[in-house]
DNA sequence: CAAAATACCTACCAAGTGGTAAGCTGTCAA
DNA sequence: TTGACAGCTTACCACTTGGTAGGTATTTTG
């Protein structure tokens, strides 16, 4: 499982076979095939699996804390300071969003609306107590959601055009803008 | 090259043969490979259209007015209220950034280095007449593309989980937040 | 201890991959 | 008129794709 996160995050899914994840793992094609009858039945795994690790992210920051402001940006913050790992899963989550397009009719089981529900949830509530207001609720967490995860994916990207030092001064700014959309400063 | 932006758009760099595409314009495989001596030619030469779009698009916005936020404002607007052509260019473009992550050594050539520029240089223009004087002109860009461009890929989906009018509503809402975000309100 | 399930293997398959070689046909300039 | 060339074709290539069939050790269970 790991492995094939790994390489669909890297490769997408047409660009991933079954044999390098099996190569990888140093066994048979159907040594794998025999847990996994199928690459779609995989690619669902790691998919099911990255949705989760997004869930687990929620329920870490409402144990950090009650305020739905901290929360969110305690959020953005984590997914911008992500490890590998959670690089890999907002990775896999874009390209699903870019190959969902078309087979997009079975939207209501899609993988990512739980997560999505649960942080629009968190806006819900800080509405009640008085915060982002002036903001309809999901507008206001895709406007985040994207602004966060299209620049942590374009890191890479960034990392060559830049020095290491403008590099993490572009993240404190980036860290900024989110501060002041959320808290509203 | 049309039929073959829109392939890839739809299906990415590995989801798309060069017998997809020929089939496609009822030309043979090799009939194909006559104009594109190969599929990675192929591909550049659509990335080279696509980009070329988007400073056709620059070109556009800075004929309509020479004020940087109302041009900003315009350019973001022509992202969101996208035709077709423009949605597969901007799809191509988010593939790339995922696509690009490894082999991005030579971001120099980043296809989408001169329309990132264009833009950040309308933000420069614009701190010296005083606006945008609080973000990183970089950081702001980003923050901006990232948004808008995330919220356009995710449309088709948001399509299927919300009606006509809530889409309708959606769009205006994020309008609304760049329009707050870009003239400062 | 027998039976069944698990975890793997080799062998094989049809279909598709990107790409080369060689040839045919019409156009067009020298 | 001839020769070059663009535009296309069929034929073919080695290789990879996802997947099936059938077998064999090993482990678990009744």
């Amino acid at each position: 499982m790991n492995t094939a996160t790994i390489l669909f995050s890297k490769n997408g899914f047409y660009g991933t076979s079954i044999n390098d994840v099996a190569a990888e793992v140093s066994v048979s094609k159907q040594g794998l095939l025999h847990h996994f009858p199928s690459k779609e039945k995989l690619y669902a795994a790691v998919l099911a699996q990255a949705a989760n690790h997004l869930i687990d992210l929620i329920t870490e920051i409402k144990t950090e804390s009650d305020d739905a402001q901290t929360q969110l940006f305690a959020l953005f913050e984590k997914m911008i300071r992500a490890d590998e790992e959670r690089l890999r899963v907002i990775i896999l989550l874009m390209r699903e969003l870019l190959d969902n397009r078309e087979r997009a009719e079975q939207a209501n089981k899609w993988f990512l609306r739980p997560f999505l529900d649960e942080i629009v949830a968190i806006v819900d509530s800080g509405q009640q107590k008085g915060d982002f207001v002036e903001h309809s609720p999901l507008a206001f967490v895709y406007h985040l959601l994207g602004a966060t995860q299209y620049y942590v994916v374009s890191r890479p990207t960034l990392d060559k055009l830049y020095t290491r030092e403008e590099r993490k001064l572009h993240e404190q700014q980036h860290m900024a803008m989110l501060r002041g959309i959320i808290f509203d400063t």
